[in-house]
DNA sequence: CTATGATGTGAATTGTGAATCACAATTCTT
DNA sequence: AAGAATTGTGATTCACAATTCACATCATAG
């Protein structure tokens, strides 16, 4: 049967949700207008009534991924005390968020999805340095309130925070979720703090 | 003109090499028989006379990556003093390796090598397993000797160790080689001591 | 209720890359 | 140097995925 006609832009955002979705479960190299369209619930050539092309979504998710990544540091940055509190909750939200959808450390570092649109790879890095300085920033206001240390090297340490994220995904996604993430949320923050906290 | 015979296991070498190599510049999805057959200097159907299948080399790259790991952990272990000696020469022996190919670690945290034989991954599961506990074992000799905190968590600051590494290479990578990583090797060291040694 | 634009469909087209094969050129053995 | 084995080559096949297109169908403004 024919499926249920639906506004172009309610569709583009569950082909774009899809899109992730299989790239969560197949990788970059999974990815395919047909299974994208068969999550969708239509077929191959309907998608380009809503996209130009394959690369026009993978576009359209980079966008999605870029979206929720900031949103995290300022979801963060709203609720938290101070400089610490605000790093520790945007750990444990990029954990959790990671539940959801852990494709999104995926596409943002795999190496597939730069071939191609040549300037992708340059947003992409454009993406996570934004990310990187809104989390120096962070740090740089804990040096001044003098919850972090002064030797402390902000980037660098936004590096190394991005290191409790990175390989835990990583590590969740390759072994087949045996990974205790919770565990590893619990355990890794009181090693980030005695890393940088004062005393 | 046609390309120099030579013995299969040369071949074979160069081709695992070249396959390395393409995967650095181009990522996995860049990783065509054509491709590495041009920079082997010979023609892809050639490339079957040294390996019966696209797969069969990738599972060669993931050989030799996976003993370059080991290795590297080896020497660090016969030419430091101590426990904490042993991972900071550990850690500057992958960022130096990172220098040389820093295909590796895109290769081991890809997702797209899963795709195709599904006991791939389980591999590439088992040997990062491997190279963690490695480095658990380290830390917890350092637990012993009296060198690293007791409430240290060997697995996550396992974990935290590669955290200093990954997403090094990644920026690295990603940045078109803009990253400072020997500054980052020089300020991120003291932060992982921070995080786990005694006092 | 009907015309019209938006959305969906299946078939056909095209491009790409892996793999095969018959044949050619080379190296090696003796 | 002749013959066997190994390695290299170009043409070709095959599968698969992106994209296009003519046509069908739905949703809705009027």
């Amino acid at each position: 049967m024919p499926a249920r006609k639906t506004d172009t832009e309610q569709r583009q955002d569950q082909i774009v949700q899809a899109a992730l979705d299989l790239i969560n479960d197949s990788g970059i190299t999974g990815l395919s207008i047909a299974g994208i369209a068969q999550r969708v619930g239509i077929v191959p050539s309907a998608l380009y009534r809503h996209f130009s092309s394959k690369d026009a979504v993978l576009d359209a998710v980079l966008n999605l991924i870029e979206t929720r990544l900031l949103a995290n540091v300022s979801y963060a940055g709203k609720l938290a005390s101070g400089p610490l509190e605000q790093l520790r909750l945007l750990f444990r939200r990029h954990i959790a968020m990671l539940n959801e959808n852990q494709a999104i450390p995926h596409v943002v570092f795999s190496d597939a999805v730069y071939t191609g649109d040549p300037g992708r790879k340059a947003r992409i890095a454009r993406t996570i340095a934004t990310y990187l300085k809104e989390v120096e920033a962070i740090i740089a206001r804990g040096k001044e309130d003098g919850s972090i240390r002064m030797d402390v090297v902000p980037a660098t340490a936004a590096v190394m925070f991005l290191g409790m994220i990175m390989p835990a995904a990583v590590l969740w996604n390759i072994s087949e979720k045996k990974f205790d993430i919770a565990f590893h949320v619990k355990t890794a923050w009181p090693m980030f703090e005695h890393a940088v906290a004062v005393k």
